[in-house]
DNA sequence: GTGAAAGCGCTAACAT
DNA sequence: ATGTTAGCGCTTTCAC
């Protein structure tokens, strides 16, 4: 079948391309009669419009760009459900970009706004530089959400958590209950975004407990192994077992890490939180149906995502606002964790 | 920053726009010195070309598209990583299309076809109903990967794991293992894709045993919760539990629901397998972590994308082959199953 | 090696 | 209410 034009259904229905165009827009000026001929014609013929040539012509389009590095992080999947959710009822669409860890997010994002004409972007997760300066030439509104991003970053509006204060409270509550011995598996060791931030929260808590931070206890995620799987937290956690150190409580920056932890613990014929007290941090379904199930700091999923949208949508609107807004996570405490 | 198109380019370097056009896509007849000076006006200006513009006049793209309903099924991501790397050794570029779950798949290819001039495009998952037909009128090669399909589809490429005959094995190995009574947690009651497949198997492995197909050890997933989830699993097998049937194995027709499952008979106070045994389906990375390890039947993750790309790489170039490319899966006994 | 110009398929004035 | 037409920004002949 030949690739059908707007042209071939005008000349087919005996009509302008225009009001082919407009049959196919619900554009209102348009004699219902002739929209309908029009649309019986499409669907007999199986017309589908070019998109690339529909986005060079137009000069606006309501759709807001999501950007994400890899989509193998379950906690950003289940926020796409409710940008799409937020974004429908605001009027826009939704258009998802995937984009491989070695590319530049502020190219992508131009290249996206250029193709796309959005009317806004979302960037999630991962680590952007000066965001103030490599996305300034965007010069379309664009929210970072639970993006990494320098505390000197003025004119980025931004949607996250304090990393590093929730990571402060679950360690926090680990010495409150007596733990001494407290090990961390954390991000690898280049990792400077939520890695970064959450191994400074666990090192300030220790201090203001007195205790000793002791590089022993001390997990790094292994390069080898994909970052924040329950792979690497088993491997990192076997570890940390055979290392001998001496330790009753284990923080595992992200809940599948401490997934892989679990296992590790097991199989070391130990038991949680008997032997060890387990602490994730994320709050993803899974872990409600862990054995036993996991106390995690849980990100606000749905506070996270409907403020990037609203931000956005202010942003858009032209409207003054609050650049940064930080939520609080909410600690869930299960059955992983003893007191001392 | 205004936008700039290849014009302002060309202006600002005192050249026309098609030695512009030449310079960013490395065309051979351009001298070296004109294009190394273009270069660097458009790295200094952040040029970045408008894709829309190029894809419509672009007359080919050696680009694939993946098309897949739904982004949470994790087994769905781990292949993605794998088709990039194999459409990459074949010098295409992998575009990846999410579709809403009452979107036609036909229509959204057929748009992403001509938007970007696909020279091949790969259907993920999930059920098509006819698709020598519907799929037709693409006019460009297409190859389905894990979709359920009927069996008199002839014209289709596909490559899959037979969903029925796996699903048979692992049934007649718990019947081989001595257990009589089966409990499964399939699918909901409507689903006619891999769900139906592998309640067919179920069924037919139990006859073949000379075992009654009993109604009360089958549980469809429930229509309000999100389905192939830990929460669907852990649902349906406390129902189980509670309703008093006696059994001694259950096959959750996936991982994630055998996840959930396990969580239910913790709860009940059971043991796996010494109470239950468990099986789960598809073989996601997760399963090796969880204690009891998980009996599983593994899809072939690499095989099956590979397998998916060359198939599309021999109908782009024309040559004639195997329709039809069905993998065995491959079951991995771990520690969730007890002989009786 | 380089530039001028046509045109990809569509939308949006502008006429009618 | 509908048709005509001018581009959107790019690539690609075709001259030079």
């Amino acid at each position: 079948m030949a690739n059908l034009t707007i042209k071939d259904i005008a000349k087919i229905c005996g009509v302008g391309t225009s009001t082919v165009s407009r049959a196919i827009n619900d554009d209102p000026g348009i004699n219902p009669a002739t929209k309908e001929r029009i649309l019986r014609v499409v669907e007999e013929f199986h017309y589908v419009p070019n998109n690339a040539a529909r986005n060079l012509k137009l000069t606006e389009n309501n759709a807001i760009g999501v950007l994400v590095k890899g989509l193998n992080n379950q906690f950003f999947l289940s926020m796409f459900r409710i940008f799409e959710e937020e974004l429908g009822k605001q009027g826009y669409t939704f258009v998802l970009k995937e984009m491989a860890s070695d590319q530049d997010e502020a190219t992508v994002a131009e290249e996206l706004v250029k193709e796309k004409r959005l009317k806004g972007i979302i960037f999630m997760g991962g680590k952007i530089e000066n965001p103030d300066v490599t996305l300034k030439r965007l010069d379309i509104p664009y929210v970072l959400c639970t993006v990494a991003v320098n505390a000197n970053v003025r004119e980025s509006a931004s949607v996250s958590i304090d990393d590093e204060k929730e990571s402060y409270r679950i360690v926090d509550y680990l010495c409150k209950l007596g733990h001494k011995r407290i090990a961390i598996i954390t991000g690898r060791k280049n990792d400077y975004a939520v890695g970064g931030l959450r191994l400074d929260g666990y090192k300030r808590a220790l201090a203001d407990h007195g205790i000793a931070y002791d590089a022993n206890l001390v997990g790094y995620m292994k390069d080898d192994i994909p970052d924040f799987t329950a792979k690497n937290g088993y491997t990192v956690m076997k570890e940390l077992l055979e290392s001998g150190e001496d330790f009753t409580a284990v923080y595992a920056i992200s809940d599948l890490t401490a997934f892989g932890a679990y296992k590790a613990i097991s199989e070391a014929g130990k038991k949680i939180p008997d032997d060890y007290s387990v602490v994730g941090f994320d709050g993803i379904d899974l872990t409600e149906y862990m054995t036993p199930s996991l106390t995690t700091m849980a990100q606000p999923k749905e506070d996270l995502a409907k403020a990037t949208v609203q931000l956005l949508m202010q942003e858009i609107d032209g409207v003054e606002t609050e650049k940064k807004v930080v939520y609080d996570a909410a600690f869930i405490e299960r059955d992983s964790v003893r007191k001392i």
